[in-house]
Order: C-alpha cells, then structure tokens, then sequence
DNA sequence: TCCTGTCGGTACGAAAGCGTACCAACCCGT
DNA sequence: ACGGGTTGGTACGCTTTCGTACCGACAGGA
C-alpha cells in the first residue's frame, strides 16, 4: 500500500529533472484542474504559464483564419504544455492550447519557469530532447495528414489518447474527433464502424473504449509507433 | 563597389549571432557547395555536421516506411540544417536533408558546433528562436496538408521558394514538385495550368518563374504569410 | 542529325472525402 | 413522464485527388 513518494510531481517528464530543479518548480506551481474543452491559450495570446499535465491530456491546435482548427500534437503526464516558453517566445502562441480530458496539472509561472530554466543545464537537456520529441510529434502529423486515411488517423488518434489515460474510456463524441481529425463527423462515424466491427474498439454515445490494442495498432498507420517511439527514447516509458 | 565585409557568412541567421561565436563557428567550416537532390542524412543516421546555406536551398522531408516522401520545411539562407543537433539529438536524424537548390553552404562539425553553443547564452536564445520558427513552419504545413488544395499548397512552395533564391528561377519539374508536396506527377501538372493562366508564374520544361507575388500570394493559402513572418520575426528580413 | 531518355499534357474510371440533410436513439432536466 | 437538446447513423450528389496510362514535345549525347 505504498503511497506514491512525495518528490513525485505525477508528470513523467517533470520526474525526470534533477530534483533541486523539479522542487524550484513544484514550489511555485498550483495543482489546477482543468475542465473538459478548457483553453490554456489562444492564438497570438501571451503564454503566461507552462502546464505539466498529470491526470488529463491537453491538445495542441493549430487555427486557420476562417476559425477550422486541427489538431498537431497530444500531451499528457509525460510531457508539457509551453514548449515555445521553453524556446523563449511566449509573446504570442501560435496555436490553440485546449484540454481534451478533464484532469489536474501544474501550472507554473512563465517568469519561475524560465529562471529555473536558466539555472540548470540539465533542465535544458531534457526539455530539448523534449522539444526534439515534439518536433518528431509534429512533423509526424503533417505527413499523416498527407498520406493516410481517416481510418487510420483514427486509430492512431484513439491508441495516443489510450496511452495516456488507461484504464479509463474516452469521453469523445464523433463531433469532437471531427474536429481533432479536421473531417466532418460523418467522416468519423464512418471510420468508426470497422473499428468496431473489426473488435479493436467499442463504442457508445460520447465514449470509446479500446478492446484490442494490437489489433486497432495494425489497422493505423506507422505514425503512431513512431511518435511514441519518439517519447519512449526520451522517458524510457514503462510498457503497459 | 562595395564588397560584403569579410565578417559575413552570406547566411542571415548565422550573420545574427555574436562575432566571437560566428567566427568560432565559420573557422572550423567549410564552404561546401550541394549539387541538386544531394542528401545530407537520412532517416536514422547519425547527424556528423550542421549546415546553414547561403545559396542554395535545402528541404526537410518526412519518410515513410514504403519510401514515400512529404517535405515538411525549406531552408534558405534564413536557417540552419540540423535543428535536432542543436537540441542535443544527433543520433538519428527522424528525416531527410536534402538539397532542393544547388548552392555554396557553411558545413560545420557537430563537436565544435555543440561547444559553440554551450559557450554562448546568446546562440542558444538565437537558436531557440529559430527552433521555434521551424516549429511553426511544420505545424503550418501539417494543416495545410489537411485543409488546402494542391494548387494553393503548390502556389505556397513556389512563393516559398522564390523568396530564397530571387531572382533566380527555379529549376524543378512537376515529378519533383510532386514528390514535395506528396501527390501525382500529374496533380501538379493540373494545379500548374491556373497559375500560369493567372498571370503569376511562367513555366517552361524543368523550369518556373514568378512573374507576380502579389497574384501568386492570393492564390496560395494563408500558410505562406503564417511562416514567412515566423521567420520575419526572427531575423527582420529586408522585404524586397 | 538522329536517337533516346526525360518531361509534361491529357484522359479515364475509381476512390475518398465533402457539404448537407434528415431522423431515430438517447440523455437529462423539469 | 414529458420535452428539448445532443448524439450518431445514413443518404445523396458533388468535388478533389488518385492510379494508370498514352503520347507528343523537347533536350542532349552520339
């Protein structure tokens, strides 16, 4: 009946930092919950904070003029939300940071966060293999974008969100994934069905469940087991 | 008859940096000159160099396991190759590095440029600017593979291209213009036809040229001023 | 000058995805 | 128990892009 030991933040990557370094920031934080659909920042907003997500996953949205959005990059408890703080460009966010499952998280002070930053080097390692992982996050996506089908991207999508929140179901309707997918949500039901039917997943209204994760694995496409290869190399995750 | 001064490297990015970290940079280089589709690295090798071109063009792609290919940013003499270096992350590149314009370019050893960077504060905010624009730049290109047409994404490459070699032309075919954009040979013939009939570019066998920005600038999607004012923003171009 | 390989224009049916719409099933609050 | 809003299944015709193929135009070497 162990209790997880008090010098641990609950986010992996925050974890990973020596711990003069992740005390410096977990002093100056507030453990803050945030709702389904809440948003950390809008485009061309100034990024006041960084976020390290320990129950909940946020997304990375970028925004076209006319208002349609898609979705470039998943984080949960093994990464950060603030990645171009770190980079020293928090005047204006490119994108839309938003919270796709409800969940706590820390929320560190932009100023705290870039100081602590300055202070140590290995702070600086990690956070740039981090930001390399994410770079690999992205560019992933836009060849996905390219080449493959809704089917797949499907797929892909469900196993990233299921990594970060197993054993819990994921409260998503077809709307929304239509709008992480950049598709219509006839688009997404259609897709759903042989999921379904294949066995890989289950689903109900606003909920889908993952029933057989090597089977879904192989009905997406490669970007998944790259992508998480990518934060594996730089986490040394656990395999569930 | 002025000649550039000698503390000039020829690349905008490099030229930013401090005259002490440039010289230590540009000492240890060697101007090498890229003939067309010369491959720097490939997807998995161990990243030796990094190289900032004053001529020429290089292009980033992203590598399928069947071999297909999407370029995921062009870098001029605005930029550097080999970001992930710079992020602590050479031993396997996540893409392809080729050259897409022939040109003279600064090649620098990994060692050295890694010492040059831990040594100046200054080159790692410049250098973070820069990741950060390159961040933008594949976010961009990842929505625009998902919402944009082939003639609106082809007109965004040539915008983006003739921007980095004016006023030369620029030497590529539709099977290469393909291969960039990730669609059929014969996709890019179609998406070609418009533009010219628009007025906004000329094209002869193996060659385009811009005949209006202005033109061309509305037929491409937004995308275009997106990145290019990333990298406004960071190095304050001179607009032509 | 000829020959050969490259380049680009065009065509065809097929597939994927889109915009829109309609409606039934379901959930929740009253 | 009712009613209104949400969710998802389905359908229709349309547009974009695909895969493939054929062929003429052009360039550069022999």
């Amino acid at each position: 009946m162990e209790e997880s030991a008090p010098e641990e933040s609950g986010n992996r990557l925050l974890d990973r930092l020596p711990p003069e370094a992740r005390a410096a920031l977990v002093e100056g934080s507030r453990l803050e919950h945030l709702a389904q659909r809440r948003t950390l920042w809008e485009p061309g907003e100034r990024m006041d904070h960084v976020y390290f997500p320990v129950g909940g996953v946020m997304s990375l949205l970028a925004v076209t003029r006319d208002g349609a959005s898609v979705e470039v990059a998943t984080v949960g408890n093994e990464g950060m939300v603030g990645v171009a703080v770190f980079l020293g460009q928090r005047r204006r966010a490119a994108g839309r940071a938003m919270s796709q499952i409800p969940g706590d998280g820390l929320l560190i002070d932009g100023d705290r966060f870039e100081a602590v930053v300055r202070a140590s080097t290995r702070v600086q390692e990690l956070l740039s293999g981090y930001t390399h992982a994410v770079l690999i996050h992205i560019t992933q996506g836009a060849i996905c974008n390219r080449l493959h089908s809704v089917e797949q991207r499907l797929a892909r999508w469900v196993l990233e969100m299921d990594d970060r929140i197993r054993p819990e179901e994921l409260p998503v309707t077809h709307e929304f994934l239509a709008q992480m997918l950049g598709v219509r949500r006839a688009s997404v039901t259609d897709a759903v069905a042989p999921l379904q039917s294949a066995g890989a997943i289950a689903h109900e209204r606003g909920r889908i469940r993952v029933l057989d994760q090597n089977r879904l694995t192989g009905l997406a496409c490669e970007c998944y087991g790259i992508v998480r290869q990518a934060y594996d190399d730089l986490l040394d995750w656990p395999t569930p």
